[in-house]
DNA sequence: TGTTGTGACTTGTTTTTTGCAAGTGAGAAG
DNA sequence: CTTCTCACTTGCAAAAAACAAGTCACAACA
């Protein structure tokens, strides 16, 4: 199948040479951060994701993994054959979002009231 | 869990109790993390977000003041009669967004080509 | 052999949000 | 008056998101 015509996810130059805007081009949306939470905090599957409380359409979260893919943040690898079915891990690249995360979530721990802290890193085996 | 068909803008409620994505709600899109930003280095009129390097459309400038003000993080408040003129400045809780700011920028400036550093913050005249 | 099931997506359609251009209203300036 | 700026607002087309349903490869029964 052939790629339609710029699903715009190929915004493939940045706005500016601001970092934050550079950033937010790439994972600056309502759905992209989660999935790197629950990439930091040990889900895998597409399944995993799919499963995640807020619910995440699967068209969205298919798109994201591929837009995360391309830019190295995760990797696509086999983790069984016959059916073949894969698995997506953070790259060091994608890692290094977690601090940004936190900071994220500890403003929302701080400001917004009913949300419960985030659990420690799962740095799972592999 | 159901999701309760809203108004569009009000996402009157959280997605989830996360932290991460409560944040996300509010100021997980394309341009509100820039406002922010403009803010904390010394801009404070609507001329000034719309002038920054990203181009930000005119509408959206003004529908993200709104979400802002309306959450607490911005004020705004006239700086002088005759014309009457506003302007916008970060609250406490606003600021509180700085050192998210600064770790999703740091990752840029990391792992994006072509990004410059931030500037210090600009505690600013007036 | 055929039926049902599961995981991981894809496709189609509707709804919402975005982006762009143009317009508005209160003054200020000439 | 006429023109100009600032700070928005409005209208509308285009893009993205949401939702439901479908597909494809295989696995497990019966």
């Amino acid at each position: 199948m052939s790629r339609a015509p710029q699903p715009a996810e190929a915004a493939s130059f940045p706005r500016s040479p601001c970092p934050l805007a550079s950033t937010l081009d790439l994972v600056g949306d309502k759905w992209t951060l989660l999935v790197v939470r629950d990439l930091c905090f040990g889900k895998r599957l597409f399944r995993e994701f799919a499963e995640s409380a807020e619910g995440i359409p699967s068209n969205i979260l298919a798109e994201r993994l591929k837009r995360l893919e391309r830019a190295g943040l995760i990797e696509k690898r086999p983790y069984q054959t016959s059916p073949v079915r894969y698995e997506y891990r953070l790259t060091a690249k994608g890692r290094d979002l977690l601090p940004a995360l936190r900071a994220l979530a500890e403003w929302g721990n701080k400001h917004i009231p009913g949300t419960w802290p985030l659990p420690g890193v799962d740095g799972g085996r592999g």
